[in-house]
DNA sequence: AGGAGGCCTTGATTTCAATCAAACTGCAGC
DNA sequence: GCTGCAGTTTGATTGAAATCAAGGCCTCCT
């Protein structure tokens, strides 16, 4: 593809020009100068799986945009019980506006690439620019629309039931166009078994023997602990508890 | 009381003078003439414990602040299961914008007054006046923050754990300046025993049991099923999981 | 006050998932 | 190619909560 100077890139920082984040992500909502200012303080980087982003150790200093790759948040009981109560993608916002400490902790779940801009400047352009707190307002009430989904899978689904949903909400994130009634789809687990049993308020074994029983039934195929095929995706949806 | 004209209630609506959602809630963000505006199409209503707001049926259109009362917010699945997702109280504000069909269904859980706006007129002074917005946007991070706690309860507390948390739940929101380490508690439970197990995903059985255990072990008292008396709070939070 | 019905509690039994305990697999490094 | 380890699977047993089954207690209504 070849790149056009176009009324659409015009005065477009030369980072942001290619960036998701631009199109369907917080940034989309900014003005082309408002943009040069941010992309001013704000930098690319990359961390392995399993780096921390946001939490005791605070790696990630302020607010970052998801380029690519799976972040999962999690808590933490004092004991150690430990839940996962978000997956957020590209190109997801990271952070929590209006509040000093995160009562959660962020890591990356893959490798992952961020842009990450200073917790002042967003602060200040979230004042100024309603746009932008009105897609903050939107991914939010996605998110909370997500939680809420999930309180049902984790309070009144059975583990295998469970095990299916998420199949389900990880197939449907690799491919939005997937027909939840019809069709097949691939696509690789972004999470060990540990995570998905963390997931899921589960425990390893029981993520592990409900993913063979779903093996046995003929619903899915999985190559290298990894990668999952799933035939019919109507009968996933059908184990998911509907 | 009575009623003082000053510089704090001069202009606004007689309807709106004594409003709580005025001061911690959504309309706190308006101006005197669009508070006025907004009076001209909201009303005041009561419904009694159990009436449906959103849902199916649509009682009450549009979207509402919550004078007084509790509202819970259910998810149900297509064999019956039940789980509760959310509490609101006063001064929530009630409906989610920018969807047509929401996805769950809001009922009172106790009588409730409630006062209603037509969608048209909040969606219109959402777009024009960014404070109504970012009142609406702390209001869902902080469901978003409860939500996610909520999840930790759902999947990774013990059943006696569960009824703990619901309860410190419960005893912090009536009395917010609760100190949860420390003081004593006397409530009513806004819900019954069968929305309680709907809210922690469990049998109300198990419930009642638990109930009770915690009855037998001096840590609460119970009066006509109904009024909890907790005498230590931190006994309570420890057996809450901390 | 009496009765009816909806809540709530308590007890006995079953069941699903957790726990305990090995063994297996695939991959990274030597 | 071997080695070692982290991650995964599989099997046996236990245990916490669900289910099944009465029975008791408020509250409201007449």
């Amino acid at each position: 593809m070849i790149e056009r100077l176009d009324v659409h890139s015009a005065g477009i920082p030369v980072l942001c020009q290619a960036c998701e984040a631009r199109h369907r992500g917080v940034c989309g909502a900014l003005e082309p100068d408002q943009l040069v200012a941010l992309a001013k303080t704000s930098s690319k980087h990359r961390v392995t799986s399993g780096a921390e982003l946001i939490g005791d150790m605070e790696a990630v200093d302020g607010y970052s945009n998801i380029l690519s790759g799976v972040v999962k948040l999690t808590k933490t009981l004092s004991d150690g019980r430990e839940q996962i109560v978000g997956l957020q993608f590209a190109p997801d916002f990271l952070g929590r506006p209006f509040r000093e400490e995160s009562a959660l902790t962020a890591q990356a779940a893959t490798d992952v690439s961020l842009c990450s801009f200073p917790r002042a400047t967003i602060e200040g352009m979230l004042k100024r620019s309603p746009g932008l707190e009105h897609r903050l307002l939107e991914q939010t009430l996605r998110e909370l629309d997500e939680a809420r989904d999930w309180m049902v899978t984790l309070g009144r689904k059975t583990a295998g039931e469970k095990v299916a949903s998420f199949l389900m909400l990880i197939a449907t994130y690799i491919d939005p166009e997937l027909d939840p009634r019809s069709g097949s789809a691939v696509f690789d687990l972004p999470l060990t078994r540990a995570e998905i049993a963390d997931f899921l308020g589960l425990t390893i074994e029981t993520v592990s023997r409900q993913l063979t029983k779903l093996k046995a039934d003929k619903v899915i195929q999985i190559e290298n602990n990894r990668r999952v095929t799933v035939e019919n995706i109507e009968r996933l949806r059908f184990r998911a508890g509907l």
